[in-house]
DNA sequence: TGACATGGTGTACACGGTACACCTAGATTG
DNA sequence: CAATCTAGGTGTACCGTGTACACCATGTCA
């Protein structure tokens, strides 16, 4: 709030946590330095006495959030935790609508970052996988093991000049991409989330699919040496 | 170059080109229009008349790039099918380091990845995948249809400064990440390709447990209605 | 021949990050 | 208690970048 309890010395938190905050209102691209100051009621260059600068800015940032992940309780079965760590993360990141693309912007792994994976490896480990395994499953799940899966499909359609958007030309020129879409409508249970696909829903299909190739290649002892 | 065959009017696609090669050889934050210009020999409002903006540029970009992707040949196994495709998809999209950011920052879907899209579901279908099924499968396979692994390992180790870098703390605190990293390294076979993980082995892995399990998947007649 | 369209030019502005020198109040110390 | 130090807030100014806008040059067509 621009107008309530100003001037209470600031912090590094209180700079990030009021960055998350109009990152979460207003959106990534509204979040700039003079505007943060502004909103804590200070001068542009006050925050620098408290961020290195905008980078560092966005790396505090995720690192909040990320730090805010709950730890999940753990059951003895390997899947079922990593499952349950990885939806508290979506939970926790999906609060968030911008921290997908400063995650991935992001070349340098932060403390709390390196707290979750090794957390969530350590799930694995436990779970009794060779490292070795654990490994390339942790790259296999790659950014999805952060709960969210990848958009590419809330897409909107190209609003290109030689595109005759107009009519239904799109199912003409893309038949198969039409015939997935009504797929993705008419079934029974109305998909909820947005116009057509139930996100949580892909998400979890997407993860269980690929924990059960885990479990699966576990259960032969695969390993990486040919 | 900056210093041969100037001024044989500019064009789109001759605008486009110049760009990709700006980012392909100094990286995506090196392409401004003032450069580009420059390179072109050129003022920079010239370019305006060819690309609305800087985003259109960027748009057109990815659309040549995709653009690009071989049409590989068709075996009539889906699964051998769906892999070659996106494996060309990689090979087209891995000769431009900053595709991958490109691509991901759009929103809005260009015909040359409708396209695309487009082939690649019909590959599903063809293969006899339901389009309840096929839907879902893409969905799962999200942008690593255009073949790029999550990074997010790639990254540094933080320089953070209550992060006491120095020696091997980083073990001691992670130490399950340092497992997997020691099976990383080991395995006789030395992992080319930077100095952790063969980041094509890794893709690779990563899509054939997904296409194994949509396989299962589709073999016990799988369907979204619970 | 004159009007128009297409495409390149020049100028100028707004916005955003941030370097740098300064100031100030509270803590520290001789 | 005065002298000093220091953490934290201030003001100004600069640079890089996208792009609006008015203008001009050239070649086509009636």
């Amino acid at each position: 709030m621009s107008t309530s309890g100003r001037r209470e010395t600031l912090s590094r938190v209180r700079v990030l946590a009021a960055a998350i905050a109009q990152a979460d209102a207003d959106g990534l691209e509204s979040l700039n330095m003079r505007g943060l100051a502004h909103e804590l009621g200070v001068v542009p260059m006050a925050l620098y006495k408290h961020v290195a600068n905008k980078e560092d800015l966005l790396d505090g940032m995720i690192e909040l959030v990320v730090g805010e992940i709950e730890a999940t309780a753990r059951t003895g079965r390997w899947k079922q935790d990593v499952r349950a760590r990885i939806l508290a993360a979506r939970r926790s990141l999906q609060r968030h609508p911008w921290s997908r693309a400063v995650l991935e912007s992001r070349s340098a792994m932060t403390p709390a970052m390196l707290a979750y994976l090794n957390g969530l490896t350590g799930l694995f480990l436990d779970g009794g996988l060779s490292a070795d395994l654990t490994h390339h499953v942790m790259h296999a799940l790659g950014n999805r093991m952060w709960g969210f899966s990848q958009e590419l499909f809330a897409a909107t359609p190209p609003t290109d000049p030689s595109f005759n958007t107009q009519k239904d030309e799109l199912p003409m020129r893309f038949p198969h991409l039409a015939a997935i879409a009504r797929a993705a409508m008419h079934p029974d249970r109305p998909s909820q989330g947005g116009p057509g696909c139930d996100d949580q829903a892909e998400f979890e299909f997407a993860l269980d699919l690929l924990l059960d190739g885990m479990e699966t290649l576990h259960a032969q002892n695969w390993t990486s040496i040919a």
